[in-house]
DNA sequence: CTGCACGCCGATCTTGACCTCCACGGCTTG
DNA sequence: CAAGCCGTGGAGGTCAAGATCGGCGTGCAG
């Protein structure tokens, strides 16, 4: 009755060197926030997830907050890379837009449910939780607004709206598809997610103008 | 030094009838909810700020949660209207779409910022909280994928799929938008999104066909 | 074998916020 | 004019959770 799963399943004695220790608390932490929210969540908790004592997790993070936001941050570089990756893996600008879909659902549905921290924090009324939540924001859209001004040749504001746009119709979508386990397969969302922004973005001026690669299949 | 900002500006010993000293109440709770945030709220604040003291507080609302969750249901519901008054507003599909988005942008830019309670808040771990967030974004989506099946002739799931896009689109961009201080006023910043949506949405099978009403101006 | 250093643990302190108890003052009635 | 009632106010209880202090066991150098 009393069971508690826990991954690492340490049986509360065991030595570790600091950088390994540390790595399992990160562990440790990001399941426990995921699963309870910052508030919610109590050094305890994460203290016997980890299977240590609470003295430990304060010799190698200050606070509550600071142990957040180390998760927050390599999270939030996840996104980015991932954001960035998919923006430079072609030059085709549909593919631009569906591999920059996929890699926000790849994103929601990759282990451990991390993106919580970036898209559900409860923690924003924390100004370094919201800065770093609004600028992971701001530089996915800005990255996207790119290519969307020299596609459309919009200005900046505007482009910046639909990139906005883009990245939250991601991000909410993917987060709904995820929740409702909803039968439509992934690749079949992100196809009409595709088709739905692409065919929004083509409308505007300029679409294609410059070798973005043919709309040959509607 | 210690003066407050006060939008009544009670002199601390007015008698009022219940039902007005609750409507003041919850006035005051949003106004402090909005501001800090639910966990940063303290009920001595909103006391305060409705120039009453706390046991006052507690003859009107069982505690803090309750308080907050009526706040909730009240802008819950409000939204909802919103976007069926917008979807019921016309049976021109791409007029259906450029009016929910601006009733988004009225939201979001309506008094107080009460959407911050909807969109963003800092309570999601309640259950109580988490679901009526969920139900209205559901309802939303619903009322929405009703005309998306109607109009593409797409299945439940995916025609569901869009709608949570489109009501997320709005919902991120019209935050954003207001966060941004953005030059793009809001009519121009609707008209865009409408286009993109529009564009999209008309690209599926079946669009207009059956006297939508016609796409006459690009 | 013995002393030392290091990392870990049980038990505790304190803060802060939600939530109630006893005294005061204005309004109504005879 | 006087008495009572009801709502208001300040001060306090309780508890959860973040943050910390002395003791213990283990591995290593001499």
């Amino acid at each position: 009755m009393t069971a508690i799963e826990q991954t690492q399943a340490r049986p509360r004695g065991t030595r570790l060197p600091r950088r390994a220790r540390r790595e399992q608390l990160l562990g440790a932490a990001q399941e426990v926030f995921v699963a309870q929210g910052y508030h919610s969540a109590a050094m305890d908790d994460i203290a016997e997830r980890a299977g240590v004592s609470k003295p430990v997790l304060y010799q190698h993070f200050p606070g509550k907050l600071e142990l957040y936001l180390a998760l927050l941050d390599q999270h939030c570089e996840s996104l980015l890379q991932s954001v960035r990756g998919a923006l430079a893996s072609t030059t085709d600008n549909k593919q631009r837009v569906e591999a920059t879909m996929d890699a926000y659902f790849a994103y929601v549905e990759d282990e451990g449910g991390a993106f919580r921290l970036v898209f559900e924090s409860d923690l924003t009324n924390e100004p370094a939780v919201r800065e770093r939540v609004d600028k992971v924001a701001l530089q996915c859209a800005e990255a996207i607004s790119e290519v969307i001004a020299e596609d459309t040749g919009l200005s900046r504001d505007q482009s910046m709206l639909l990139a906005v746009g883009l990245g939250g119709v991601s991000q909410v979508v993917a987060r709904y598809w995820l929740a409702s386990r909803s039968e439509v397969p992934r690749e079949t969302a992100v196809q009409l997610l595709t088709s739905l922004a692409w065919r929004g973005i083509a409308g505007f001026p300029l679409h294609g103008a410059e070798g973005t690669g043919g709309p040959q299949q509607g």
